[in-house]
DNA sequence: AGCACGCCGACT
DNA sequence: GTCGGCGTGCTC
């Protein structure tokens, strides 16, 4: 009977796709292997992972059939696929998109399409096709074979068609394997040679052989090389030629003699550095507490998330050093999830230290030949630990014995700018689950619904928290309202801040300003006819870049060149509204005129070296202030760092989002522990606020559990997760008015059932986004309840919908979980 | 989502 | 004969 194979395609369509599979190919073909199937109309060739395979009485001869199958042996186990499933089940979006999210795009083969002419042009009498298709015909006749894609773009589609048709050119499809081994080139002495040239009867040692040799040779650069690689045979070339300070001629001439031979050899890019000792340390007490800690969790036997709520700073490293030793030795492997890694150096040093060759790191600088060589050394268990960034997740682990996530309570493991929008902490629970494996979620600040789960003893929580309160002077609050009202504010600064700045500088210690807003200005208004200048794609201003004297769009990455007329009525009175960092240094540099005074935000350090070298030149030039974004809790372990100023944290508190009070809580917090004010009476943090009664400003006094009682209570009032699951829903279409108008048909079939839950159609803060326009619904699904069902619900709204609106452009996102 | 196909109008 | 635009329908 024929075999059917279930492939997952990385396309966004949902289903899985079926092909025959040719007798031969059954015995080689397995679950989990790559193949190259061809797809849609023209047989493109993709690659797809093999889902399932079965038997069937059915005939296959309907079906395409398996191109090639690309891997020996499976990449990704049942159990990965089975999450894989999951994932694209819980946030409704398809397994290709899974697997284009969870494979490094270099083991997804891609194909490359020419034109080249077929045997029909020998004969071919050129008279008889038009002008057009003879200038193509000479130039495939010079350039053939040449890119079907470039073709295209050079000439008219509707000619080439043409000329296919009459099959005078054709398709040559191949396919790439983008994955390029680093090889690096390395000199050897070509023994076989050397001996056969100078061993006279008697035997001689290499030494003899290399002394001959030297003999007899006039080039004294000839000789150094030989007689250094006696002492280094295989040596990089780079290095030899940089050591002897010879060119590749000296070589080239060696090599003609049969005397040395180069070879290339793959080599790994990834190469951390050792650096000096490490400087964290745990005294007996934290000792004794970690001991404790990593036995527990050793001898729990049922499985629960465990939730390490602790104080201990960057000394946390230091824990988990102790416990991984201890799951290595068992001959596991572990995954160390953070939320992002630019801000983890620290960590990757200490755990570099004790692990060296069996650490991986994976994050998004990462390139794609890496990804795969990292991909293939957790395969192979070379790599015992990955500590890593959201995709690390995916990777081929073969025996893993614990996952642990830093910073649980971070929003970055939420993904939503592409799918699938899946929140990495929940997925890893998850998958620990199906492993049966311990996970850890490590905070200095529980998020909410964390917090409320160890509170309903669903997750474990282990405490250690021995930090006194910070005292009353070490947090300012600092009220701009009055400070303005009386004229008393320099600028951007209260007097307290601006007091306080000078205070650092006395000391020749460094002032951190915060502001969560990169560029220069939000927006550029006109001061003649009020227009402000948008984005071309999406319906929100455009942020003025005064470095680069650029216009972009936070939403959509469009720039375009500064402007200097107003686009609506030509007027050159424009002003810049608002403030970015940017703007702020500019401003510090007036108030502060013999201040040495840096920015630090993403636009200025693009690459990991770029921000190394301006932590190092800090020390240098004796900066005084340091203006800039999220970037600055690099700054925070800093010696000579002892305040920050957070400006602007109504706009934080202001996000429309039921959780802005829990992340700027969280902040805040943030800072207060990587500061480590607690332990430290010199070091405060000013925030300067037009709310200086706000609650939040109490409970940073308080502990940790006032905050969660009053914040637990609110969220089960206006039932919000952890007492409901939030589905974000959002019907968009390019035309405002025809979105407008077929809304009421949707609401309508929405709200058909489970009416009660629906909050909606809202208008979004930016209506347009991406050249979309957008209608919004928020569904609270009470925690008891199946979501599956409301689901289903959603998407027949959906598709009945679509019935009535028949080809329209209309597109449906679904975002479940909400950031 | 892509993308090909087909129909149409416009231009030469 | 050539070319681009746009609506429609399909992908194993």
């Amino acid at each position: 009977m024929p075999y059917i194979a279930e492939v997952i395609l990385p396309v966004y369509l949902k289903n899985v796709f079926q092909y025959a599979v040719n007798d031969e190919d059954i015995v080689l073909l397995n679950i989990g292997k790559r193949v190259v199937v061809p797809f849609g109309k023209n047989n493109k060739l993709y690659t797809a992972m093999v889902y399932k395979i079965y038997e069937t009485q059915e005939n296959t001869q309907t079906l395409k059939s398996i191109h090639e199958i690309i891997d020996e042996i499976p990449i990704i186990n049942p159990i990965q696929l089975a999450f894989w499933t999951w994932i694209a089940d819980y946030y409704w979006c398809s397994l290709g998109e899974v697997m284009l999210f969870a494979l490094p795009n270099h083991l997804i083969l891609h194909t490359h399409t020419n034109v080249i002419f077929t045997e029909a042009i020998q004969s071919l009498d050129i008279t008889t096709l038009t002008t057009k298709e003879n200038e193509i015909i000479h130039f495939l006749a010079k350039h053939a074979p040449y890119s079907f894609k470039k073709l295209k773009n050079e000439f008219s589609e509707y000619t080439i068609k043409k000329l296919l048709k009459k099959k005078i050119i054709q398709l040559d499809t191949q396919l790439i394997n983008p994955f390029k081994p680093h090889l690096k080139t390395f000199i050897f002495l070509d023994w076989q040679n050397l001996i056969n040239q100078f061993q006279n009867n008697q035997q001689v040692t290499p030494s003899e052989v290399i002394s001959l040799a030297i003999q007899n040779t006039k080039s004294e650069n000839q000789q150094k090389v030989l007689l250094y690689l006696l002492q280094n045979e295989g040596i990089e070339k780079k290095y030899l030629l940089h050591n002897l300070q010879i060119s590749d001629s000296v070589l080239k001439a060696l090599e003609k003699k049969k005397w040395i031979y180069q070879e290339k050899h793959a080599v790994d890019r990834i190469q951390l550095k050792k650096k000096g000792k490490q400087n964290v340390e745990l005294n007996s007490h934290e000792l004794e507490f970690c001991n404790q800690f990593i036995q527990e969790l050793l001898n729990s036997t049922s499985w629960s998330p465990t939730v390490f709520f602790h104080d201990l700073g960057m000394k946390r490293i230091v824990f988990f050093i102790e416990y991984f030793k201890k799951i290595i030795s068992m001959g596991k492997q572990i995954l160390f999830l953070v939320p992002e890694i630019a801000f983890t150096d620290k960590f990757v040093e200490e755990l570099y230290h004790y692990f060296t060759e069996e650490l991986g790191i994976y994050h998004s600088r990462i390139n794609d030949n890496e990804r795969v060589e990292i991909w293939y050394k957790v395969f192979i268990k070379e790599y015992k630990i990955i500590i890593g960034v959201r995709s690390a997740l995916f990777l081929p682990f073969t025996d893993l014995g614990l996952i642990l996530v830093d910073e649980e309570q971070d929003a970055n493991y939420k993904q939503e700018e592409k799918n699938p929008k899946l929140n990495i902490k929940d997925a890893a629970i998850y998958y620990a689950k199906m492993l049966n494996i311990p996970i850890i979620l490590s905070t200095q600040t529980p998020s909410i619904e964390t917090y409320y789960h160890t509170q309903q003893h669903k997750y474990r929580l282990v405490n250690y928290l021995r930090s006194p309160a910070p005292k009353e002077n070490q947090i300012q609050i600092t009220d701009l309202k009055t400070q303005i009202s009386l004229r008393q504010s320099i600028g951007l600064l209260t007097d307290l801040s601006y007091k306080s700045i000078y205070e650092q500088k006395l000391k020749n210690h460094i002032s951190v300003i915060f502001l969560n807003r990169k560029g220069y200005a939000p927006r550029i208004v006109c001061n003649t006819c009020g227009h402000v200048h948008f984005c071309i794609h999406c319906d929100i201003a455009l942020t003025y870049y005064k470095q680069s004297n650029k216009l972009k769009c936070h939403y959509c990455g469009y720039q375009e060149d500064n402007i200097y007329f107003c686009k609506n009525c030509g007027s050159n009175d424009l002003s810049f509204e608002g403030f970015g960092t940017e703007k702020i240094e500019e401003q510090l540099h007036t108030i502060f005129p013999n201040f040495v005074i840096r920015r630090l935000d993403s636009s200025n350090f693009k690459t990991k070296k770029q921000l190394a070298d301006f932590l190092n030149e800090l020390h240098k030039n004796n900066t005084d202030i340091i203006v800039g974004t999220q970037l600055i809790t690099k700054l925070l372990h800093f010696d000579n760092v002892d305040l920050i100023i957070v400006l602007m944290l109504d706009m934080m508190l202001h996000i429309p989002n039921f959780r802005a009070f829990e992340y700027t809580y969280q902040f805040l917090r943030h800072i207060i522990y990587e500061l480590d004010i607690p332990h430290n009476p010199s070091k405060k943090l000013i925030i300067q606020t037009r709310m200086p009664n706000h609650k939040i400003f109490e409970f940073l006094m308080k502990d940790y559990a006032s905050y969660y009682h009053e914040q637990i209570l609110l969220r089960e009032e206006l039932r919000y997760p952890p007492f409901s699951r939030l589905i974000e829903l959002e019907i968009l279409h390019p035309k405002l008015d025809v979105l407008n108008q077929a809304i009421h048909h949707f609401n309508k079939l929405l709200r058909s059932a489970y009416s009660e839950w629906i909050l909606g159609p809202t208008y979004p803060y930016v209506a347009k986004l991406k050249n979309y326009y957008r209608i919004q619904y928020l569904i609270k699904i009470p925690k008891k309840q199946n979501s599956l069902k409301v689901k289903e619900h959603i998407q027949k709204a959906f598709n009945d919908f679509l019935h009535i609106e028949r080809g329209s452009h209309f597109r449906l996102n679904i975002n479940v979980d909400p950031k």
